[in-house]
DNA sequence: TTAATATATGAACAGATGAACATATGTTGA
DNA sequence: TCAACATATGTTCATCTGTTCATATATTAA
C-alpha cells in the first residue's frame, strides 16, 4: 500500500497504525470461515437446536416436539449443522440422534450468553 | 406439554429427556438476543471491522483504506455495530474514532477462531 | 461565507435465507 | 410384499440484508 493510495491524502491516514493492524489480522479465508460459523449461530431456530442437544442427544422427533417446529424445518436446519460439522449423528433404526460435535461450540455460546446476561449497558 | 401432544405418539418420545432439556435451556428472549449478537458477527465486512479495531482505535477513513471498502459501506456497518453496543466512538474534529466496547467481543471471536483453526475435521 | 474534508444517512436493487409444502428415501414389522 | 413411521430433500415464496449511489450533516480553514 502506497501513501498516495489513501483516500484522505496526507490529512487523516494513520499509516503506521494501519500497517500494524494489517499484520495482526487473520487472513481473508479465516475471516470468511469465521463469519460462516457465526452465521450458523445467528438463526434462533438453529440456536435452539444447538442448545437443546448441548448435553443430551435427541432424535429429530424430539426436537420437533421440544421446539414446536415442523419436521421439515428441523431436518433442513440439521442438514446445515451437519454440513458445517457442528453436530454429529447416530442412527438407531428409523430414528436419528443428534448431538454436538465437540465442546468448542458450547464454550463459544456460553461465552456469548455471558455477554448478553451482563446486560445491554 | 401433554403426552398426547407428541407427534410420534408413544413410539418415539423421550418425554423425560425433553422435560429435562426444557428446564435447562435459556428462555426465548435470551436466545433471540444471542442470535442477534451472532448475526452481527456473521458478516465478513463487520467481522473485518471488528478485528481491525480489536486493539487499536481507528477512524472511518483508516477502516476504508485498510479494508478497501467505500466509505458508505463502512459507515453503514459501523452504525449497526453502534446500535448493537459492540463499539464505542470518539469524535476528534472531523474524524470519528471507533474502538471495541469491551473485551467480551474479543474473547468470543478468538474462541471461535480457535475452533476454525483446529481444522474442519 | 465558501470550499474542502470526514462521516452519516436514505433509497433502491440484487442476492441470500428460512419456512412451508409436497414428495422421496429408508427402516421396521405384519 | 405392503403399510406405517422417521427422516431427508427439492422447490417456491416472502422477507431480510449488504452494497451502492446520491445526498445530507458537520467540522475546519481560508
Amino acid at each position: 500500500m502506497k501513501m498516495e493510495d489513501f483516500v484522505c491524502g496526507e490529512k487523516c491516514p494513520h499509516y503506521k497504525v494501519i500497517k500494524d493492524v494489517e499484520m495482526k489480522t487473520p487472513d481473508e479465508e479465516e475471516i470468511l470461515d469465521l463469519a460462516d460459523m457465526f452465521k450458523i449461530f445467528s438463526d434462533s431456530t438453529r440456536l435452539r437446536i444447538i442448545l437443546a442437544i448441548i448435553n443430551t442427544e435427541l432424535c429429530v422427533c424430539d426436537l420437533c416436539e421440544l421446539l414446536n417446529l415442523n419436521q421439515s424445518t428441523v431436518s433442513h436446519q440439521l442438514q446445515i449443522l451437519r454440513t458445517s460439522k457442528l453436530v454429529k449423528y447416530r442412527k438407531e433404526g428409523k430414528q436419528v440422534f443428534y448431538s454436538l460435535q465437540d465442546g468448542h461450540v458450547e464454550q463459544i455460546i456460553s461465552q456469548a450468553l455471558e455477554h448478553i446476561q451482563e446486560g445491554g449497558r
